[in-house]
DNA sequence: CACCAGGCAAGTA
DNA sequence: TACTTGCATGGT
């Protein structure tokens, strides 16, 4: 299995290149982008992130101070914005009350304490945390998402049915323990996942992991 | 028109 | 524990 992941890996670098995950000019910007994206194009993400940006209310105080009304106003193009300027909120509490607002103070603390502490915000599941950790913490965590399930259960390297911990053990159990491989290998797989292994019209027959 | 996108929580049985 | 449903905009 070691070899067969890391033969993957190498598959996808060399066909697709360098990802440049995440997007963003700092840590903050990618721990309110991983809010804004869950169950959500990429696209419409960036739209609100703009939006923010321009209010320049894209910083822990800007957002606080932003009635919660008016910052699901700004994040509209991400869908479900009512629900997100909650989550929003929820981890700016936490991220004031645990971490002054500070992101190296966040990342100093435990690993294993953090991605609890994280999962107990409301509005942040795993692969939430996950990508808070690994692309906003430079924290070696490997990220499981919706697409990474599909494609290795279609290669037959994870069940259909197989848990987000299952799954994440997986890579974490047969990989260097490395954020910056992590990195790639995820945004790889979302790269693959887009062009090859969506729901419906999956190019299946040219998967560059066929015989992989 | 239908379907999907870099999920999560709450409700039901 | 294992499903199901609500949340919502914008692109294909």
């Amino acid at each position: 299995m070691k070899r067969r992941l890391n033969r993957i890996f190498l598959r996808l670098y060399s066909d697709f290149g360098p990802q440049h995950w995440w997007p963003a000019d700092s840590s903050f910007e990618v721990i309110i982008g991983a809010i804004l994206t869950q169950n959500t194009n990429w696209a419409n993400v960036e739209k609100a992130i703009f939006a923010l940006k321009e209010r320049k209310c894209l910083n822990p105080k800007g957002l606080l101070r932003l009635s919660s009304r008016r910052l699901g106003n700004l994040i509209k193009s991400s869908g479900y914005y009512n629900i997100k300027a909650e989550r929003i909120k929820n981890f700016l509490r936490f991220f004031f009350r645990f971490y002054s607002a500070d992101i190296r103070r966040m990342g100093s603390q435990d690993l294993a304490a953090l991605r609890s502490q994280l999962l107990a915000v409301k509005g942040v599941g795993p692969e939430t945390a996950d990508s808070i950790l690994l692309y906003a913490l430079n924290k070696p965590v490997f990220v499981i998402d919706a697409y990474t399930k599909r494609i290795f259960s279609r290669h037959r390297i994870l069940a259909e049915n197989a848990t987000y911990g299952q799954a994440q053990d997986i890579f974490m159990g047969n990989l260097k323990n490395d954020a910056k491989l992590f990195n790639e290998y995820h945004a790889l797989l979302v790269k693959l996942g887009k062009d090859y292994c969506r729901k419906q019209n999956p190019k299946c027959e040219i998967c560059p992991l066929n015989g992989q």
